[in-house]
RNA sequence: GCCGCUGUAGUUCAACGGAUAGAACAGCGCCGUCCUAAGGCGUUAAUGCAGGUUCAAUUCCUGCCAGUGGCACCA
């Protein structure tokens, strides 16, 4: 329709003989300005001519333009439009929304993150439910991906949790104790070395537990990766990469090997350090190694938290230099931090909050519903813009009112016992509108048309907070005409409106879907 | 000190350079108890400060203020 609707204004752009080359056709905020408006008038100043020259021949499906404000010109579409899209909502099924805008193209996402040994905290859920979304969302617009989490299997804080069997003790008691700080320095060694056979056995045990553990969470939060990485793998491939481009890309400095981030605009950092071991830095480059021959991507995203933003700066542009192939093909998105208000529910074991336990919490609010627990916590999450850091709210997350994950479940539950309803008595749907008596447009059928290029946006800007609120419009849309309608009724309309109820329903499932929202059937 | 991010109703968040800055919750005033009242309607209320660019600035640029993160051998 948009593209309809751009090429007909192009086309009297040029009859017209006017030239501009960046208006926009767009759906303004609010629906009595129309449904789709562009500012092509006030960029040419010409917006009667063009409005005139538009009316000879309207495109299809819109029913009326209106000249608005300091020149916009507002499309109204037809009654048969938004029955057509019913129709077409209710074929495709689960497949309304994509799209083929990224087809070909091949994306490795890698996200989570959590380290073995370690707990997985409310940090590492947040990233989840924001890696997982974003790996829906581009896939849903018709890109191949492969996802992945990179695991920190080896350093300190292992040694640090091998030392008593508990990570926090042993974090404690390195700061505070001096006898244990160097016992545990020692572990470190032998991990590397693989020297002590009691010590590489608890490793292995721990290891393993802690990677079954996240399996179970990944279960749990409906989120599956294709590829497991580990830093014990990378840091050798690593090191080789950076000795063989020592001189060119990065240089030695104070016995170390750092890359000199200033040449373009960034900060020094050390890839070697002064024992030439490798650092952090040093098994990124491995891991894109890794990556590029695991499956040969091209575009690779890594979501991480934003206090990593200046390491990935510099980490991308050296990994490119190692791997000119690789250049402007490494990503990172970056999200702020899960913050509870006023510190609040702080945990007996530790000072970290466990997915665990803020999941029990929530679902000790819900009577124990797992999906609309995790639902409540994944929409709180995905609600706002990525970047910034969200207060949670506990109370508000569960809410069934406005802007929580459970509304929407609500919304899509209700449609289920209606459709089930209806079909008892035998009712069936009609997307016909001919021979119908069509009373008026439905806010909601206007806004239910427009969710595939939500999704495409959402792709466009790895932003999924536009089809929460998208949603949650919808949501708002669908309660008001569901309290003003007799939806199931024996009216020759009852057919048509069902059919609204069902689009309903479709999109809400396939935009909870590409959120990694659950969606029950009943609630 | 340098670099990055953030600053919008009482609160939590939106707004690809566009129209009267949009929601939700809270507040106030109504409707409503036959399909899930786990509902609906109305209403009050905001762009940190000062300049600049533009027909048009919450958005872009400069300075200031406030908060936050990062800045050499941690990840």
């Amino acid at each position: 329709m948009k593209e309809d609707i751009e090429k007909l204004i192009k086309e009297a752009l040029k009859s017209l003989d006017l030239k501009v080359n960046d208006f926009v056709v767009e759906h303004p905020v609010d629906l009595k300005m129309g449904d789709y408006s562009t500012n092509v008038g006030i960029k040419t100043g010409k917006a009667k001519e063009i409005i005139t020259h538009l009316e000879a021949e309207p495109p299809s499906g819109v029913e009326r333009m209106e000249l608005a404000g300091p020149g916009f010109i507002n499309f109204y579409l037809s009654k048969e439009f938004f029955t057509q899209s019913l129709r077409e909502i209710i074929e495709k099924r689960g497949e309304f929304g994509k799209n083929e805008n990224l087809k070909g193209k091949r994306f490795f996402i890698e996200h989570t993150q959590p380290n073995p040994f370690k707990e997985f905290h409310i940090g590492h859920l947040m990233n989840n439910t924001i890696g997982e979304s974003i790996s829906r969302i581009i896939q849903a617009n018709g890109a191949e991906i492969k996802t992945a989490s990179y695991h920190g299997d080896v350093g300190m804080h292992v040694a640090k949790a091998l030392w008593k069997g508990d990570y926090a003790l042993g974090a404690k008691a390195f700061e505070e104790d001096q006898a244990a700080k160097t016992e545990i320095q020692e572990i470190n060694k032998k991990i590397y070395e693989k020297s002590d056979s009691d010590i590489n056995m608890k490793y292995e045990v721990g290891k393993k537990k802690s990677l079954n553990e996240f399996e179970k969470i990944y279960r749990k939060l409906g989120s599956k990766f294709d590829h497991s990485f580990f830093e014990s793998e990378t840091a050798e491939i690593g090191k080789k990469l950076v000795l063989d481009n020592l001189g060119t890309v990065f240089e030695e400095s104070e016995g170390a090997v750092v890359y000199r981030g200033e040449k373009v605009g960034l900060h020094t950092r050390v890839f070697l350090n002064s024992d030439k071991l490798p650092t952090y830095e040093t098994k990124e480059i491995g891991l894109a190694k890794i990556k590029r021959q695991t499956f040969p991507f091209d575009q690779s995203l890594t979501i991480t938290g934003n206090e990593q933003d200046a390491f990935f700066n510099v980490v991308e542009v050296a990994t490119g230099e190692v791997f000119p192939n690789l250049k402007s093909k490494l990503k990172h998105l970056s999200h702020g931090m899960l913050r509870l208000p006023t510190g609040k529910m702080s945990s007996r074991t530790s000072d970290v909050i466990t997915a665990e336990e803020l999941i029990d919490k929530i679902k000790k609010k819900v009577k124990g519903d797992e999906a609309v627990a995790i639902g409540a916590i994944k929409y709180m999450i995905l609600r706002q813009a990525i970047g910034n850091d969200i207060v949670f709210d506990i109370d508000k997350s569960v809410s069934i009112e406005g802007d929580s994950g459970v509304y929407l479940q609500y919304a899509y539950a209700r449609t289920n016992s209606l459709l089930e309803k209806a079909d008892a008595q035998g009712l069936t749907l009609n997307t016909n509108s001919q021979g119908q008596t069509l009373r008026h447009t439905h806010e909601v059928e206007k806004l239910l048309y427009r969710f595939p290029e939500i999704v495409e946006r959402a792709g466009r800007d790895y932003a999924p907070h536009y089809i929460t609120t998208y949603l949650t419009a919808l949501a708002g849309s669908f309660n008001n005409f569901y309290a003003h309608e007799q939806i199931i009724d024996s009216s020759p309309e009852s057919p048509y409106r069902l059919a609204i109820v069902k689009a309903f329903n479709i999109v809400m499932k396939n935009g909870l879907t590409i959120l990694g929202i659950p969606a029950p059937e009943k609630m």
